[in-house]
DNA sequence: TCTTTCTAGGTGACATGTCAACTACTAAGG
DNA sequence: CCTTAGTAGTTGACATGTCACCTAGAAAGA
């Protein structure tokens, strides 16, 4: 009695499992983080600081996935607690870029080594190299075919 | 000068891919599901209530992987949209069920097919059946590595 | 029994995310 | 120019999630 545009039994059991272990996931990465003081949305923001410098607050949006409100408040946080700054932006009156501070910077290289074990240790150190090409296929392609679809680096 | 407990360079694209997508997902079907009236979490709750009947809070909490603070104040807000309602538990008189209404009833039954057809259209119908059951791998052997393991159906 | 410990669940304060405006500025077309 | 439309970012109200702590009742063992 299935009916064609519910889920078969595979896909079923793969949404599940999928979104419990995503839920798991990042709330365990979290929680690991923060005794070092940053979030996991924190840590997010500031790694992408480190590779680009200072952003505009939309192209750091888009970078992270993030809608420009949640930008805004996450960015006014981050200031609050002096691991950002904004800084105005001289061609464009209208906007700002957000750079890193210094105190931002040791917070993500203080935070970053047992950051990225938890990572290794919980995903890709227990699956298999073909695992992890499938899932950035999964992923990308699931990414290409949103609306408003963000690219990773 | 790559450091090895640093992530490969397909490991750093899995898991920017993985992160971005798992984002957007959510918050499309999210969208998706708002003129409803049900949130994303709320359709998660309603569902497992259909399927089981009435089920103690930390069972259910258990199920779909929150923790019993979270657990409680969803359960608070649902209950005073009239979605579900707490039964106090004759056996154990600390406890509560947690039961579905008729009003929750009619909610998910109104949202459900649109629901998964934008599931499908966004993920399923997108992936190989292949590529279904490695994602199933994944997600299932992360989550048995965690913690504090919960297991999906 | 009677203490000691454990468990179910709730609570309040606060962090985070969403939505719908809103301001200030830029850009485009007459 | 001048009007009109679009864009960058902010704001406030509210929904959601986390944390530390609290209460009542169950359970275990002397």
């Amino acid at each position: 009695m299935t009916n064609p545009r519910w889920l078969s039994e595979d896909e079923l059991s793969a949404w599940m499992s999928f979104t419990l272990m995503q839920l798991q996931l990042f709330a365990h990465l979290g929680k690991q983080l923060s005794p070092t003081g940053l979030s996991f949305q924190d840590y997010g923001v500031l790694a992408r600081l480190t590779e680009v410098g200072q952003v505009r607050l939309t192209e750091i949006a888009e970078m992270i996935g993030y809608e420009k409100s949640r930008m805004s408040h996450h960015a006014t946080r981050m200031e609050k607690r002096g691991l950002v700054e904004r800084v105005k932006c001289g061609t464009d009156r209208r906007g700002s870029y957000l750079r890193i501070t210094d105190a931002g910077r040791a917070a993500i290289v203080d935070a970053a080594p047992g950051h990225v074990a938890e990572v290794r240790n919980q995903m890709f150190d227990l699956l298999t190299p073909e695992q992890v090409k499938t899932l950035d296929d999964i992923s990308r392609t699931i990414l290409e075919h949103l609306p408003g679809k963000a690219t990773p680096a």
